[in-house]
RNA sequence: GAGAAUGUAGCUCAGUUGGUUAGAGCGCUGGUUUGUGGUACCAGAGGUCGCGGGUUCGAGACCCGUCUUUCUCCCCA
């Protein structure tokens, strides 16, 4: 009985086409991070346990693949755990190696580790999947791929201008019509739960603010009570869901809001300055608007915070990114300060697929196909298509004498540009027909003139 | 992790209150055209109706389970 083939739910296969468009997406962006003095490195699909559990917050945990122990090392189960019903303990006994979550993570790792090799500030992207093991929905994947770019071992804040420009110049240069960076400051997340009184409750706080553009702020405030924040608290939220108008305008009122923070005016200053740079230099494409609602990632992120959104698309935000100063203290390396941004190639892809935005040439087929006429004409189409390759010209003689309707018709499925016709008329006059196949144009060469003509093309 | 929908030919989908041999368009194969594709005409192949149970004289249709995909929540790229 033959098995019917299937891949896991949210894992996908990529056909010849759709690979030509990921790699033109993943280049795009890797000449950019160039661009901009970043180098490649790459880590494991696989780390500890122990490096990955614990750095996403609850959530994040439960979505984290683990691999199950092999061999004798089943023998490591914890059985006890399991008798006691403390699962997770369980649970990590069973697999001590797990799928990398995001690349953030697994690189502060990689620094720590390799910190004497390294010179800082340290510049690098990466361009790998991750794996989660979510529930599949539009967008959303167990295996994907992420663009990071990080910047390790400075506190400047040019640093997080250089990443705005980067989502700039990445979006304008894949044609993405129209986008925001949406920009905003742990600090003065923080700075807002400091005023109302709930300095500790930051996380439940911010992850009800975030949901205002979704439940409204009806629904916020609900949120917040049920959560358990204090009735004063959330009379201090309120005025938050007014702040509107100019960025200049928002931390206008933003000043005023967090007058008596001192952590959340820290935040005000550093946004600004980064502000005011990138408004002076001027983006290309993108819309750079200040949300004091975006909350993304609290789990280790310390200052800046950034998402993307493509505007007029059905599609979660496509970028993200912040700035954590003490992730690699959790690998034991105190006081160095890292920013990172990343890019969700899939998500783009789908974007760019809904609107069209792949240029044609990136699907654009072989260049010559060589019609096969049957043994005493294939030799001489050999010879040619040689002659073609030595000269870096992609070509192909068709394997076998089918009819010349079927090869017509093969070299047309796969968008090929140009068809050599070589048949025993062509043979005797030592010459062939190079046919245009988007044009129907066609036209006689001798063999001297050919490889030239197509270098020409 | 919670809730809801979905699955019929390679693809997109019809299929009436359960009733004989399960349909269409596109695609595919062959021919019209033994040296010309993307347009036309003719013919043909292709389905254990997601999978496993159950109800029934009888199930593509009804019930249960399971998997996939999609949507909402949660979370996120």
């Amino acid at each position: 009985m033959a098995q019917k083939p299937a891949i896991p739910k949210g894992t996908r296969d990529f056909l010849p086409n759709e690979v030509a468009k990921r790699t033109y997406l993943f280049e795009s962006i890797k000449t950019v991070f160039k661009r901009y003095g970043f180098a490649p490195i790459e880590t494991p699909s696989f780390e500890l346990s122990s490096t990955l559990m614990g750095k996403y917050g609850e959530e994040g945990d439960r979505l984290i693949f683990r691999i199950l122990n092999s061999g004798e090392k089943m023998r490591k189960a914890d059985l006890e755990a399991l008798a006691n019903d403390n699962l997770p303990k369980f649970a990590s006994s069973l697999a001590e190696k797990a799928l990398r979550y995001d690349l953030t993570v697994p690189f502060a790792r990689f620094v720590v580790q390799h910190q004497h090799e390294l010179t800082f500030p340290f510049k690098r992207f990466q361009i790998q999947p991750v794996w989660r093991a979510d529930r599949p929905q539009h967008g959303r994947y167990q295996e994907f791929f992420q663009c990071d770019a990080d910047v390790v071992g400075s506190d400047s804040l040019l640093c997080e201008v250089e990443l705005i420009q980067i989502f700039d110049d990445v979006l304008t240069h894949l044609n993405i019509p129209s986008f925001s960076i949406k920009l905003n400051n742990r600090k003065i997340l923080s700075g807002i739960a400091e005023v109302c009184g709930e300095a500790d409750r930051i996380i439940d706080l911010t992850v009800a603010i975030d949901k205002l553009d979704k439940i409204g702020e009806e629904g916020v405030l609900n949120e917040l009570s049920q959560k358990g924040i204090s009735d004063s608290a959330v009379e201090k939220i309120k005025p938050l869901f007014q702040f509107a108008g100019s960025n200049q305008e928002k931390l206008q009122l933003m000043r005023s809001y967090l007058a008596n923070s001192e952590v959340g005016m820290k935040g005000i200053e550093e946004l600004e300055y980064v502000m005011n740079i990138v408004d002076s230099m001027g983006l290309k494409r993108a819309d750079l608007e200040f949300d004091l609602t975006l909350a993304r990632g609290l789990n280790y992120y310390t200052g800046a915070i950034f998402e993307v959104k493509a505007n007029n698309v059905n599609m979660g935000s496509i970028c993200g990114g912040g700035r954590y100063d003490d992730l690699t203290g959790l690998f034991g390396l105190k006081g160095l300060s890292g920013v990172g941004i990343s890019f969700g190639a899939d998500r783009i892809y789908d974007v760019m697929t809904e609107l069209n935005l792949f240029p044609a040439s990136v699907t654009k087929g072989l260049k010559v196909l060589f019609i096969n006429f049957g043994e005493s004409e294939v030799s001489t189409c050999l010879t040619l298509a040689r002659e073609l390759r030595e000269n870096d010209i992609d070509c192909e003689v068709y394997p076998s004498a089918a009819k010349i309707q079927k090869q017509m018709k093969y070299a047309n499925d796969r968008s090929v540009q140009y068809v050599v016709l070589l048949g025993e008329e062509e043979l005797k006059a030592k010459n062939l027909i190079l046919k245009n196949m988007s044009t129907g144009e066609q036209e006689t060469l001798d063999y001297g003139s050919f490889t030239t003509k197509l270098l020409s093309l």
